[in-house]
DNA sequence: CGTCGCTCCTGGATGC
DNA sequence: TGCATCCAGGAGCGAC
């Protein structure tokens, strides 16, 4: 599941590879993944465009183009970016694989960007969630219009987290944290993951939350977001970097995906419930 | 207000 | 081997 780590490392990869390039082919193979636009359409606004930059806010990659319009990628559940440097020979990681290459396109890929030089960027999304815009600007995005702080920003205070848990000092502290309208970013994965560290229950109820687990859970927060920015995300089930190869993550997971497995501070099994309609995580032990 | 349930979607796991 | 059923969940939406 792509969150704010892992769209934040294809980010940083793919500024590095799309810089400069132009935009010679668009292929799109599923239709709804450019809605409202058709195929042809989005196309032809990218057709012989150069990208400038590469940017992201809270789970969305942001392509900017020469003329100032937009790509914008939203991965959701299982979208994939894997960037070709040249067509047909993609070896993961840089290193030959004994079965070969991957296959590009496969039945998984929704869209293709060929560029000028023979490379090319895949969009690839088993299960359809995730969409592919062109925008004249930013200001038409409704996603964006809604997205609230950058969680490794320095306006992410430790009194913001505070002024959060007071405007909605009913909700349980998993959802609030989950609400992209207060802290853009988070997901499932890191939610669980800051909440174990902070030692905080994800039913807690977020106006009884005291002074010194704000801090902490602040802090939990960014330290969690960026150890994974540094490890390249986390590579549970189906996302993978620009280059096919997995994120380092996975061995720092505490709570997630371990249900049933010791807990590595305490030993005893981490207890896998529903809260709001997601799969929860945590330690009965460690977390109160 | 906040929460709940439904929708989109499909491979993988489980059950019989 | 095959078929049915459930599960995973980001975000938008309507209902209560």
């Amino acid at each position: 599941v792509p969150e704010l780590p892992e769209v934040e490392t294809l980010r940083r990869e793919l500024a590095q590879k799309l810089k400069g390039k132009t935009i010679a082919r668009v292929k799109v193979w599923a239709p709804k993944t450019v809605r409202p636009l058709t195929a042809r359409v989005f196309g032809n606004r990218l057709h012989g465009k150069k990208i400038t930059t590469v940017e992201r806010r809270a789970k969305l990659l942001i392509i900017k183009l020469e003329d100032e319009t937009y790509v914008l990628i939203h991965l959701k559940m299982t979208g994939q970016l894997i960037f070709e440097p040249i067509k047909g020979k993609l070896v993961i990681g840089g290193h030959p694989q004994p079965g070969g290459e991957i296959d590009l396109p496969n039945k998984f890929t929704r869209l293709a960007l060929y560029f000028t030089d023979g490379s090319a960027l895949y969009f690839n999304d088993m299960r359809r969630f995730g969409w592919v815009r062109s925008r004249q600007s930013l200001d038409e995005e409704p996603f964006l219009k809604k997205v609230g702080l950058e969680p490794l920003t320095d306006r992410f205070t430790e009194k913001k987290l505070t002024e959060f848990l007071g405007r909605y000092p009913k909700r349980k502290i998993k959802p609030l944290l989950l609400d992209q309208s207060l802290i853009a970013g988070l997901g499932n994965i890191y939610v669980d993951e800051a909440l174990f560290e902070a030692r905080i229950r994800p039913e807690r109820i977020s106006g009884e939350i005291t002074k010194i687990e704000n801090g902490k859970l602040h802090k939990a927060i960014k330290r969690i977001l960026k150890l994974s920015v540094q490890k390249g995300g986390t590579s549970f089930r189906d996302y993978k970097r620009s280059d096919g190869r997995a994120g380092g993550f996975v061995p720092h997971l505490k709570v997630y995906g371990r249900a049933g497995e010791p807990c590595k501070k305490c030993r005893r099994a981490i207890e896998k419930t529903t809260v709001v309609g997601r799969g929860t995580h945590f330690c009965s032990d460690c977390q109160k």
